[in-house]
DNA sequence: GCTATCTGATAGCGCCACTATCTATGATGG
DNA sequence: CCATCATAGATAGTGGCGCTATCAGATAGC
């Protein structure tokens, strides 16, 4: 971590200034650390942005802030552009997303950030031909009801109140990333089987 | 659609040229159009860098190209870097990752890309404090294995055999999409009903 | 004192996904 | 037939992003 870009991340409202000791002599502390881990977990691991980030870190940083806003302001910049001619089926797999949430009686809004995610993703595999993608939406949701879950008891039991905002931003963001590891895992595992073992890398059989 | 956009990825090797009719007019067909929609998916919704997606469709033209390399293409970009001093604690995390896979008995290489993603993973979140976080792995696992049968169950029933390739990695990085979407759905419900109600945006109830 | 090191500020770099401009060629229409 | 206009291909440029290099000014340490 060169200091040129811990310099830069203060400039850019990431970190914030070393408390200065003299006019040449700053000096940082755990608490610079950590949002330094936590900024380069962010951007590495997460890929973020560090303008999305600066937005993460100004809301953890306001003791006003709930999870609930902070978690949006950390989503927002993730929704895809997608251009397309509106209406020729964005409208169509908005309703199928509103269904969906309907249909599980989640509390979660419909026209938000994740929401709306989902509906360009619905979209974009439309496009691609794989409209019956759909069909396993069920089971997706399933499967992230169970994570989710899971993620809330470990918060619950191991997070203290003033680390809810952080914690749910980095279990939200790392949390895709190990779910898209196992799910490739699994892939991996599933294709084998059905594919049969052809002996195609480190066959452990 | 730009022309000179698509030009562009012509040149970078992602889009076949059109079929020239003469010096100044050439011809695209409906296999552009799908490569297009191919590579805005990927790009725009994926995420996909334009070097990434290069390596996709030039193995999805290769006719020898086996779904499993193909998929290892474009996994590989997908790695984190996140610097570390090496062996601080990846190897343990990667012994972690070797434990899961052969505990879950899953045919898949410990050192491959997606094995690696997950430890580095591990790694950032032991960094930032949750390093009990791989408590619940095995529920990201077990959601991770439904989620792949689904796929694979999907492709064996709605794709034809000289789609398989490109219907992997479209599912692949497009079910990471919708996968992530509905976990923030998931999220919002479950924080909705663990802090209450608190009316703080369109509440349907 | 004298050098080495730190600070903050400004400007630049390298990569990436395009985009603008140019010339040559040929389609198009009165 | 000929003026206009569009297109192909090639080259160079743009804007954004995540740094990085350079520079003055100030001070720590010898």
């Amino acid at each position: 971590m060169s200091v040129p870009t811990i310099k830069f991340y203060v400039r850019e409202g990431l970190l914030p200034a070393g408390e200065l000791t003299s006019p040449n002599q700053a000096s940082y502390g755990e608490t610079h650390v950590r949002r330094l881990r936590l900024i380069r977990a962010l951007l590495d691991v997460g890929g973020l942005s560090v303008a999305a980030i600066r937005g993460v870190v100004v809301a953890v940083d306001d003791p006003e802030e709930s999870v609930h806003d902070v978690l949006g302001e950390a989503t927002k910049p993730l929704v895809p552009r997608y251009d397309r001619e509106p209406g020729d089926g964005v409208e169509e797999a908005r309703k199928t997303v509103a269904g969906l949430i309907a249909a599980r009686g989640w509390h979660a809004d419909p026209a938000g950030p994740a929401a709306e995610a989902l509906a360009v993703t619905l979209v974009a595999l439309a496009d691609l031909g794989h409209g019956r993608f759909v069909e396993v939406l069920d089971t997706y949701a399933d499967a992230a009801e169970k994570v989710a879950r899971a993620d809330l008891e470990y918060v619950a039991q191991h997070v203290a109140r003033e680390e809810f905002v952080e914690s749910a931003v980095v279990g939200t963001v790392l949390g895709d990333a190990m779910f898209s590891s196992l799910r490739r895992l699994a892939h991996m595992d599933a294709s084998n089987q059905v594919f049969g073992p052809q002996e195609q890398g480190g066959g452990a059989e």
